[in-house]
DNA sequence: TTAAGAAACAATAATCATTATCATTATTGA
DNA sequence: TCAATAATGATAATGATTATTGTTTCTTAA
């Protein structure tokens, strides 16, 4: 009973996943496993991810906006930009530590944490540093 | 143009987020208000939601499923149970710390960050223990 | 005080992400 | 090969949030 059977659609979005780092949301996802199944429907994506998830074989990273998907599970964390809203990786040293300082307060069981960090990204920052040169300018 | 006006509806909102610790639905705080304000809509919830968020009066949690408020904005983490899925307050010593070590390897600017804790909260994890003594008996 | 302009309102339609339903197809183990 | 059943594609439904519209309420300055 609830055994798990093969489907290449869900292999073929695993192997999509894998071959990305930049958190795609279900509808890129959608999108790029298209070209590979025409017919496929946006609901079966939906579908494998929610599987693959609660297989631990992906992560979901829930942000504003629409949830984006990741299948390089080792523990790391998320910097979101906000200006342009990609989400990179980012390995913090000995980041783990918080959790069992955060278990000292705390009466119920701590299981898991995440971390996300929020600014701007290295091409915003640059971006953002030109206009206010062109402010000064004026 | 653009200045504020005061609004009776906002300040409801916001009064009665600062009376709760338990991190409500914009749902939630619509059907409170609505004891004093019977015609309010949940349009002008959501309205004076995020307003307030953008004045940094309130913040708003990203969580699974509904977005959840919090007047209380004295910087703090938060534990999600993931059996009752209620939200609860985690203050950590020294978190702070987390984001200096986070921007040592990051080329952009990291401006805040954001932990939030998962497991099951004291009083699930009791039931959880009762259950798993009955298991046990058999 | 009152009329104009601006902001907030209530009601509700629209949108967007996600989940559920259902008839059909694919996978698997005997 | 074939029966059992899990997975699919198509699509409807849902839930949260945002946008639109016409009306009301403040604010301000004549």
């Amino acid at each position: 009973m609830a055994s798990l059977k093969y489907s290449r659609q869900r292999e073929c979005i695993k192997s999509f996943l894998l071959s990305r780092y930049d958190h795609p949301t279900a509808d890129t996802i959608y999108m790029n496993v298209r070209k590979e199944f025409p017919n496929i429907s946006l609901g079966t994506v939906y579908r494998n991810l929610a599987l693959l998830a609660s297989l631990g074989e992906i992560i979901k990273i829930t942000v504003d906006g629409a949830d984006r998907f990741d299948a390089h599970v080792e523990p790391h964390s998320h910097f979101i930009c906000k200006n342009c809203h990609q989400v990179l990786d980012l390995h913090v040293e000995n980041e783990e530590l918080i959790q069992a300082q955060a278990q000292k307060n705390f009466p119920g069981q701590i299981e898991g944490h995440v971390v996300q960090y929020f600014g701007l990204c290295s091409t915003c920052l640059k971006e953002q540093q030109v206009l206010s040169q062109h402010a000064e300018a004026l």
